[in-house]
DNA sequence: CGGAAGGTTGAGTAAAATCAAGCGCTGTGG
DNA sequence: CCACAGCGCTTGATTTTACTCAACCTTCCG
């Protein structure tokens, strides 16, 4: 079921030419020759919270650069659980697995309103015959995407609780430290680190009585960096 | 530290075009002519259990393509204990990440008797210019990667430790049922789910006395597929 | 024969799941 | 304006699960 209709706004077509983020973008280093040899318009989307972009099992019709925002990528299990296995933020692309004819593998839902960029699948499938440069590209999103797989196992899947929430924590503050961090409720925490949400709520409540973190608004985190580092050490 | 020179048997310069499962390996769909841009020999190289086709961290110098047995690939925490985070067998392809330019993600260990083609990553890089049919392949490679990353996460990492071990002899056993499921020791199997070896050891001895495998020599288990079907949906 | 490595098993402890109750918002309708 | 239902979150009590530390048992091999 496609809910674009209903969740998306469209912002219009995207000139890559002059993208902001040129550097992060899939289609970065493009030149308007490439853009010539397409037609199809890349359409600008953007999301609200809450919304899908694609769901596990849909045939897939189109990549998304994320441009900014934040995407969550679920999957779920025959028991109806569900884990969030990836989340995507500015030039992250998700929906990869549509360019080697598979269906999705997980439904992709926005946590923080994101802005995208929406790549139909027959436009990369054209530019990338005919333009080396995007290759490398694209494999570079593959990389990027696998290896935060593989850190989502070791860092987020292994260990205490304790540890886990810790690891996430600074992940998420990684790229922006002194800026709060944000996070979309204990279900969707109890998700990521693979253990359920009363654990989690109790893991962030003892995390606020010892000062690791400051919870400013509900959702928004201020964290002590180094205590943190501590707790992923010493447990 | 390349333990190659110690650990691999040098079969030969491989000759692609009679290869024997060319329509699993990487450079499976290229022509004669292909190969003529190239004239660095293409090594196939045997390794037994226990060798390192490399170390996490090593620059990468070339990517190995896993014409049977199996491989592990493992990585190692800061606090020093290690997790399985991928399998791969005939088909597959170790050390992607060579070529977005990164040094080796993860150490790869050979479990059963491996046999590999060993694509130095000038190759690689060389033939992906010119010829656009392997650029199909290898995103079909980096696709099996991520797809199986997502699985472990999803499959081996979560649930108790009764439903993890049941789907890992189920995705063993998926391939070639009837034949036996071949495994490497408690330890291994620890890391693959994420849970320490006692209870590996433990959770394999319940499976033992409830029949729903049999260990006929060390390490060669014939499972009940059907009852272990049963295992990962009631627990 | 002795030693090492891998495996098993037990007892005690720690951690997380589970079941359940209660809290504090927010939005709705009387 | 208040009552109340609903949701997300917290918290408690209990049970289950897995970790830890330790002993012991094989098997293989020098």
């Amino acid at each position: 079921m496609h809910r674009n209709g209903i969740d998306a706004a469209r912002l219009g077509a995207a000139r890559c030419s002059s993208c902001a983020i040129r550097d992060l973008v899939l289609f970065g280093d493009l030149r308007d020759q490439d853009f010539d040899l397409i037609h199809i318009p890349i359409d600008e989307l953007r999301f609200q919270p809450g919304a899908t972009l694609y769901s596990a099992g849909d045939e897939g019709g189109s990549l998304y650069t994320i441009r900014g925002g934040l995407v969550k990528l679920v999957q779920f299990l025959p028991n109806g659980t569900q884990r969030i296995v990836r989340l995507l933020r500015r030039g992250a692309v998700a929906g990869l697995e549509v360019l080697v004819g598979k269906p999705y593998e997980h439904t992709a839902v926005v946590l923080q309103e994101a802005e995208t960029c929406r790549l139909p699948r027959a436009v990369v499938e054209r530019l990338s015959k005919e333009t080396p440069r995007l290759h490398a590209r694209l494999m570079e999103r593959w990389y990027q995407s696998l290896h935060q797989a593989d850190e989502w196992l070791t860092e987020l899947s292994t260990g205490s609780a304790r540890r886990r929430l810790a690891r996430l924590f600074l992940k998420l503050a990684a790229d922006a430290p002194n800026e709060p961090v944000l996070l979309s409720g204990r279900e969707d925490l109890g998700a990521m680190l693979g253990v359920g949400m009363e654990t989690a709520s109790r893991t962030i409540a003892e995390f606020k009585r010892a000062g690791l973190v400051v919870e400013q608004a509900p959702n928004v985190f201020v964290c002590d960096l180094s205590a943190l580092e501590a707790v992923v050490l010493d447990g």
